[in-house]
DNA sequence: AACCGCTTGTGAACGCAGGAACAAAGTCGC
DNA sequence: GCGACTTTGTTCCTGCGTTCACAAGCGGTT
């Protein structure tokens, strides 16, 4: 193969993620070009950070036009690996759970759920966005027979651990976690954590310490 | 005022509600010594720099101890502003605000809800978690009463800019965004912005490259 | 009372991300 | 056909975050 490949920094693949977002909105509205400048300010970033992240993926402009909104989404998508839809598992079908199966956004984004599991007889059967919830019974059979790579788990953070351990004996490769747990899996895995409630102590500190340096400045004057 | 606040980075803060987790998690369980090792482990960082982390506190162990979960626990509650709870609302009640709206991890991590609004009328009046849904003309009206200083946005994308446009004129100064959209928030107030698909687009990314190592190792062998 | 082992706290080096400035290149106007 | 303008792609640099490694300090033991 010729593909370079040059290691592009995580944190330039979470920004392209969101340059597809806005991408995918102008091409819906009929727009064929758009400057750096104008996507940086979509996407609230700075245009030479965007630049250079775009050149990771070699040169994808063209100098005095811009970017052509389609050929740099389907660029990005490839590069992302969401130019076919793959297919995802999710394990806890509580409150979270039904909200991330019936979330549009994932679909739009190259993601679609091919099977939702709980291990609460109650909630086996119930249909959300058109499919079944399923007994944990069935996971190894579903991810077999859909190849699904991915799973997702919004349980409640007691039985995370055992979850993930069943979805990576399953095939399963990379783990998105909501559980306010640290999870264990083994090498080869991918894991990536989402705390709803750390964002929202981030935000309490950042206020206080706007509180206190308001004080200040009253003590001080 | 003594306080030095030596400024905590960032990355820092997000950890430290990471830490608090845990530590809470411990007391609850008894526990009343942890070392750097064993709380880096369950927290799932280096335990250097999880030292490093608490040393922007100022010290708070003790050297061939360890530290004592409580203290340190109480430590980072009030570092991060969280040791009273503090009042939020929450904007767009449909699937992943009726998620948010009922997650108990809130709760207990020093948030609570003092409003739940929707623009649309049928979801008027239902009740979620004890509380009702409120129209928005409410807004103002209970940002004022209750001292609220956060919001959070889990509106479709396309009122998300309004709906921070009203919070912030409320006297919101702390927005948590699930909108899929970068919001333009006056100066002076916080924006984070949590994008679920995003994360799940690093993954596959991940996945892909994961996949195009192996089969280049299958060429090149 | 002195020693030893364990753990914290800190100092230094490394690597990475972000921002600004500059050169290359293509288009539009004359 | 030529020049000027616009916009990309790149390079440098500064600052931050992370990691490793070591010194300092405390408890337990003899």
């Amino acid at each position: 193969m010729s593909s370079p490949r040059p290691r592009i920094p995580e944190a330039t693949v979470a920004r392209l993620a969101v340059y597809l977002r806005v991408l995918t909105g102008l091409a819906d509205g009929g727009r064929s070009n758009v400057s750096s400048g104008e996507l940086a300010s979509a996407a609230g970033v700075n245009p030479a950070g965007l630049r250079k992240d775009l050149s990771h993926l070699g040169p994808c402009g063209v100098r005095g036009v811009g970017y052509e909104v389609a050929t740099l989404r389907d660029r990005i998508a490839r590069v992302l690996g969401v130019e076919r839809s793959r297919p995802c598992v999710l394990v806890g079908i509580g409150n979270l759970g039904t909200a991330l199966a019936d979330y549009a956004g994932f679909g739009s984004r190259g993601f679609r759920f091919v099977g939702l599991f709980d291990a609460a007889p109650d909630r086996v059967g119930r249909r959300i966005g058109g499919q079944p919830v399923r007994p944990m019974a069935e996971l190894d059979e579903v991810v077999a027979a859909t190849a699904a790579t991915i799973g997702v788990i919004a349980t409640p953070a007691d039985v995370a651990q055992p979850v993930c351990d069943r979805l990576t004996a399953a095939g399963v490769r990379s783990i998105l976690n909501f559980a306010p747990v640290a999870l264990n899996a083994p090498a080869g895995v991918d894991v990536r954590q989402v705390d709803l409630s750390v964002e929202l102590q981030v935000l309490a500190f950042l206020g206080q310490q706007r509180g206190a340096a308001a004080s200040s400045v009253e003590v001080t004057a």
